[in-house]
DNA sequence: TGTGTTGCTGGGAATAATTATCAATAATAA
DNA sequence: TTATTATTGATAATTATTCCCAGCAACACA
């Protein structure tokens, strides 16, 4: 039961310490509670909200360590980066491990709010692999991951139009 | 040939005469040069884009303006909003009439730069179609608009990593 | 287990995009 | 033409994010 546990899977932060180590990074504190707080966190949130959340944990943390850190993680493929038009960045880590369900969002232009959504995604998926693999081939690109968002008006702003 | 014709339409910034009135909004210099510009440009522009290419035609139009005109412009539906993480906003005019062809993009995480792609096949289009639907249904979300891109490393930037 | 190198950090200042304010202007309806 | 009032433009204010730099700490090596 003991082999084929690796440093670190035990605790809360340690889990990415082979992605950092591997890419040449130190595995500082900050890094490792940042990654932990993304990893608990139900949802995509903020510079500031992930800010707030580290700072329960570590206070000794600074916002230019939350951001310089994100910006690390993104570079890493380890976390994904979404804009959802209000002017602040949202982070996520990215499901490379099951962790989190793959999923898209429904964004209301009028109030703001994001619904996620993780149905039909099957079939999806098979089209986006098939899709990438066409766009790479003809862009020369290497696609590292994917957004799609629908916009529009949600129930309440809908409603309230009437 | 001269019937149907409706006032404005011979003119560049006239065509969306109607929309404007039908919300209720005049029918002003700034809107119709905005409006005539995003027309007219072949990709997507940044706030100052458009401010600067206004100018040019109306030398008396402020930054404020622009902003506030594109703000209202999105909540009509008649330009959408894009954020390609580069911290400015990007405004096209939607292909409601064809003007523009419908497109998604590809955007390099390294150099930030972006392409855009309007090869989709049939079976993309109508995945997007059922997906909106159902979305609709379950949610009772009302689609305006989607937006789908793809994050990864574009040609240059590939070579550059070997 | 100590120690030096150097990558990483935190705080505050700087930047840049966007938004708020408000008196002056101009598009409409009459 | 005139009155009404939405719209505008200049400036100030705001806000997310980045820059800068001296001090700190991770870790390779001993």
């Amino acid at each position: 039961m003991i082999m084929g546990r690796r440093w670190g899977e035990g605790r809360p932060g340690g889990r990415w310490h082979g992605e950092l180590r591997g890419c040449g990074y130190r595995v500082t504190m900050p890094r490792q509670v940042i990654l932990q707080v993304l990893d608990e966190a139900k949802k995509h949130l903020s510079a500031e909200d992930i800010f707030i959340k580290v700072h329960q944990i570590y206070p000794a943390i600074g916002l230019t360590t939350v951001y310089r850190t994100l910006e690390l993680l993104v570079r890493m493929g380890l976390v994904h980066k979404f804009d959802f038009g209000d002017g602040r960045a949202r982070y996520e880590l990215c499901d490379g491990n099951n962790e989190m369900a793959h999923h898209h969002h429904l964004i209301c232009t009028d109030c703001g709010r994001v619904i996620d959504y993780d149905d039909f995604t099957e079939e999806e998926t098979e089209l986006i692999k098939k899709t990438e693999k066409e766009l790479a081939k003809k862009y020369d690109f290497t696609v590292r991951n994917h957004t799609i968002q629908f916009y529009g008006l949600c129930k309440k702003c809908n409603a309230l139009k009437k």
